[in-house]
Formats: C-alpha cells, sequence, structure tokens
DNA sequence: TTTTTTAATTGAACACTGTTCAATTGTATG
DNA sequence: CATACAATTGAACAGTGTTCAATTAAAAAA
C-alpha cells in the first residue's frame, strides 16, 4: 500500500520512538533491532528509513527521551528547597534508581556508539545540558559563589556520579548486597566530601 | 590443512590479541570482526573458535591487555613517593593521557557489553581490581587511616575519574580547547576538594 | 614403508544485522 | 476515468557471530 495517511510522519516517528523504548526496556539493547520495531509499529524496514535518517538517530531519540524523563524527575527535587548538600544527595539518587529499576534502558544512552556522527547532534546536546544545568542551580543555593566555579564543579559532580553507577551497574565495582544501598553509600562518600572540601574553599 | 603445528593453541590466541590490539588501536571497534582478527594472523574463522570461547573472550582479553598496560604504566608512580594528592594527580593524568592517546582501545574497555555473560569473569576483575589497589595504597600514604575507608575511597576516586574521563570524551561535557588540559583540570577540580573533605574528616 | 588413527583446520551454511532503492499501490488531481 | 504523485514495501547487498561436517597433515601402528 501507499500514502495509506493513517499516520502521519511525526506520529510515525513517535510510534516507533515508544515501541522501541518498550523494546529496549522488556529485552535490552542486544535484541534491539530496525526490523524489530518496524514489526513492533505495523510498519516495513523502508518506512523507518524514510522517518528516521539513519539506525543512529533512532536510538538517539530513544535516548533523548530517556534523558527527558530523569531531567523530569531530577526537576522536581529543586520545588522545595533545602540544603544543597540534601539535594545532591536527592538527585544522585533518583538518578541511580532510575539507573537499577530501568537498567537496559540506562545502559543503552552510553553503551551505543555512533558509527556515523563522531559528535552528539545540538538537539542531544541541549537535553544533556539540562541536566548538568540541575547541578549548577543547586550549587549556587550557597556552595559555589561564581556562576564559572558552579559550572565546573556540576560537571565534576554529574560526572562522578554517574561514573559510580556505571562502574557499580557494569560489575566492575564489586557490591555486596542491595545495589541501591551499596551505590548510594559510595555517592554518599563522594558527596560528603567533596561538598566539604567545596565549603571550606568558599 | 590440519595440526600444521605452526603454533601452539597459546601462541594463535596470543597472535589474535596482539593483531585484535592493533586492529582496534588502528580502525576502531566498529570496523572490528572476528573475521578479520583471522584474517590478519592468517587463520580461518574456525581456529579462533577453537582457541577462544566465543567473540566475547577475545574482546576480553585485547581489553585486558589494555587494562595490563595501563595498570603498569601507573604503577610506575608509586616508586617515588610524594605526597597522595599529587600522586593521585600524576596517576590520574596517565589515565587520561592513556584515553586520549588510546582511544579506540580505550574505549573498547567500556563500549562493549557480553550477549553471553552478564558478569565479567574472574580473571578480568582481577585486572580491575589492581587498579583499585594502587589508588587504596596511595590514599594509605596519608590520607586514610583506616583499610576499609581507603577501599571505599579508591572506588570514589576510580570511579569519578573514570566518568569525568567518559562523559568528556563521548562529547556529553563540552571541553573547549586541548582535550587533555580540560580533562586535567575537571579532574584536579575533583582531587583537590575530594581530598580536602577527605583530609579533613581525618 | 605403508596403513591407520587422530586431531587441527577449514569454510560453507545459518540466522541475523543496517541500509538501499526499484517496484508497487493507495490517494488526489486534472 | 486517466494521470500524476508520493507513501510504502521488501527483496537485495554486504556484512556480522557462530557452528560443524568434511578435509588434511602429522603421529602411531602395522
Amino acid at each position: 500500500m501507499a500514502r495509506r495517511y493513517d499516520h502521519t510522519r511525526d506520529e510515525i516517528r513517535q510510534m516507533a520512538i515508544t515501541a522501541g523504548t518498550l523494546l529496549i526496556e522488556t529485552s535490552g539493547f542486544a535484541k534491539f533491532s530496525a526490523r524489530r520495531v518496524a514489526k513492533e509499529i505495523g510498519y516495513s524496514v523502508g518506512t523507518l528509513y524514510n522517518v528516521f535518517e539513519n539506525y543512529d538517530e533512532l536510538i538517539l531519540r530513544i535516548n533523548a527521551q530517556t534523558l527527558t524523563e530523569i531531567i523530569e524527575k531530577m526537576q522536581k527535587v529543586l520545588l522545595h528547597a533545602q540544603s544543597p548538600q540534601k539535594m545532591l544527595a536527592q538527585v544522585s539518587d533518583l538518578y541511580i534508581n532510575f539507573a537499577i529499576d530501568h537498567f537496559n534502558r540506562w545502559s543503552c544512552l552510553y553503551e551505543y556508539r555512533s558509527v556515523h556522527q563522531k559528535v552528539l547532534p545540538d538537539w542531544y546536546l541541549i537535553k544533556v545540558n539540562q541536566l548538568f544545568k540541575i547541578i549548577e542551580s543547586i550549587l549556587m543555593m550557597g556552595l559555589c559563589k561564581k556562576q564559572e566555579n558552579a559550572e565546573q564543579s556540576a560537571k565534576v559532580i554529574w560526572a562522578s556520579v554517574h561514573g559510580i553507577c556505571q562502574l557499580s551497574l557494569s560489575g566492575r565495582i564489586d557490591i555486596v548486597g542491595r545495589a541501591a544501598d551499596k551505590i548510594n553509600m559510595l555517592v554518599g562518600n563522594f558527596v560528603d566530601h567533596y561538598t566539604a572540601g567545596l565549603a571550606q574553599n568558599a
């Protein structure tokens, strides 16, 4: 068939992203493929390639949605102000628990390295930056005075929390007991000492 | 042909690891394949699968050698004692520069997620732990008194340095200027504040 | 020396992958 | 009703990891 007008271009895109998200969530990235997504939404592979530039874009769009979910959760923490240290702990805790609860999707954020583009597209980097901005705004609530310091520390904090999360969940840091507890302990150790150092410097 | 005895099982393994390492180093993981490695060492794919359990093992063996190289470089830092802070900075600097100079091999350490085994094999984890032990021993030179504190902080420090390195080199932290300088600045920020917090606590 | 046994080595075959693009087909216009 | 148009298809291509019957060179036995 052709020009079915059952769905617009954008609708098909959204259907693919939704179906792909579900596929990764349940079966993991290893079982993910363009053909599978196509079958899931009732279109052929060809249609998928009309609507997405390539495989990379499909994955990045799925990842962008995952990021959006994480960011939305984290932004809620900003609503009721507390000490910066407590807010950092809360935000980290959210990230860790998302990574555990949606392990497959979270893995996909970092697992796939594009073959075509060496650099991440702007629309994706905007999402990433939103995450850093959240940390930045928390730091400006007392831990940092200059904006440039907050920017740098936000990068350091986020990279550290992510690093602890990644090495833990990929089994490179031996964690005995409940994963969430153990990772939280390491992140707690980091936040405590790092913010203590920050406060001392300010 | 059969039973050529040109090379022993172990020799073929080593040839494959060496050839695979070179292939990843020069062309990146995307262009890497079992068939390519086989052709490179003058054997068929079948032989590769006689000598390695599967594709995963081949990659992990290559990764283990990459880790060995990194560890050997880092162990040299331990030879001339200095302040723990300076030694941590040196060790981090080594890691960052290895990641930049051998980007493809370094990426491969974290890029590939095994389809077969969920858990990394013991012989690989031993290598990973050697890295943590180096940090631990540095921490025990004054920054930590109890072994258990050193163990936990070593994990935090290593995960943080790695996280900064990964997010930077994957283009998720915008780094203007020379990559090595910018990453070093972030790692410096981390080491300074974290160790200040540690020292304060001790 | 010749035959038999043994095991190292091969490569075609299988089911899959991302990607392309001529052919098809449902819709809208002249 | 014929024509033009574009959305949709799926076979085709070159590649992947993996398997395993068939081949073949070396060692052992006759």
